[in-house]
DNA sequence: GGCAGCATATGATTGAAATCATATTCCAGC
DNA sequence: GCTGGAATATGATTTCAATCATATGCTGCC
């Protein structure tokens, strides 16, 4: 099943696919069709800077939508490259669009949209903290510990390293507990 | 005139308010009024953590909304205090609600939304960017550089001092120009 | 016109996270 | 049940941004 809002989209919307690892789905430029839930694999967007540097804009993970802009836009204003094999969803910009006129779908989207800005602006105000520990504290007062410890320092954009190390010195100070390898949790 | 897609909105579903340092617009748990729009000065929306640890969720600037995911809430999940006197619009719940059933508000919200959401992922895309320098480029490559550097500096979540010691080694390297004193341009 | 405050700018020192290295545990797949 | 890969974990070293310090230019305002 897709994610909200996309679930109230009708089925003829929807395109599944399979991707390989070097695919390119879009490129910069070229007329958008839609945008994409990604079920498996990794997809980074990207756009060459005017003096040809490589930008990355975003890096999709397993269940996130990206290209969501591109239903409201004419071209795709970045290059979409499959870093891992997997499979996506495709969704028609028109379907989108016009289930926009669907007050239910409308306000779905609604909702998903604004709690996902939220937690995008949490998110960076998080990584603003400059202390590991803090930055790790804060990052677990916030809900983001559900999956590794690896993926918090990603989310985190601290080195493993130094969230292990901060994890540990949040264990020491009593302020979060280790029950066991691996697992963390508020005292 | 306030910022899509809230312009969209009848004059009726608005209410103007001057606000001053210290006060609290809503706090945690109280029941939700709507999203607000500031014009001017400074609001911090904050929580607090199980060990009362005050975490900033987001500090909002002149000319943006927060607040927005309140619309489709019972309750605030945050506190919202005024840094910085100033003036902001209130916007009614029922209203933004109500007007989902208009198409075109709606897609004017989902498109307001969606690059919200893009930019906040490129920001932190950016701010991922270890190296000063190399996040300094990716910031005017992304064209964050449109006000004074120390508003550059706060967005790459760098000090303004780094900031200006990246933008001289990228002048210095030919990939900045510094025409003048305080202006830098992609050569 | 002078003063306060802020942006611009850069140098010196410090500190903390990145990097590099290594070991163990866990799990999936053969 | 073995093997390879990833997560967990921590130590040693390095690097580079934060911090502290200082100076100048610009702007608004009393």
């Amino acid at each position: 099943m897709l994610p909200e809002p996309y679930d109230l989209l009708p089925t003829t919307a929807r395109q599944s696919q399979t991707i390989a690892a070097g695919d390119v789905l879009f490129r910069q430029g070229a007329r958008t069709l839609g945008l994409y839930v990604l079920k498996t694999g990794r997809v980074h967007l990207e756009r060459v800077g005017p003096n040809g540097e490589r930008l990355i804009i975003h890096r999709a993970t397993s269940g996130t939508s990206f290209a969501e802009a591109s239903v409201f836009s004419e071209r795709y204003h970045c290059d979409a490259i499959v870093m891992d094999a997997g499979e996506l969803v495709r969704i028609d910009k028109s379907a989108v669009l016009a289930a926009f006129a669907n007050p239910d779908f409308a306000r779905a989207y609604g909702r998903q949209a604004a709690q996902q800005v939220q937690a995008h602006r949490q998110i960076v105000e998080i990584i603003g903290i400059r202390r590991a520990e803090d930055r790790v504290m804060a990052g677990i007062v916030a809900g983001l510990l559900d999956g590794t410890v690896v993926d918090l320092a990603a989310r985190l954009q601290l080195t493993h390293e130094a969230t292990y190390r901060a994890l540990r010195a949040l264990v020491e100070a009593g302020r979060v507990n280790n029950p066991s390898r691996g697992t963390y949790r508020l005292t």
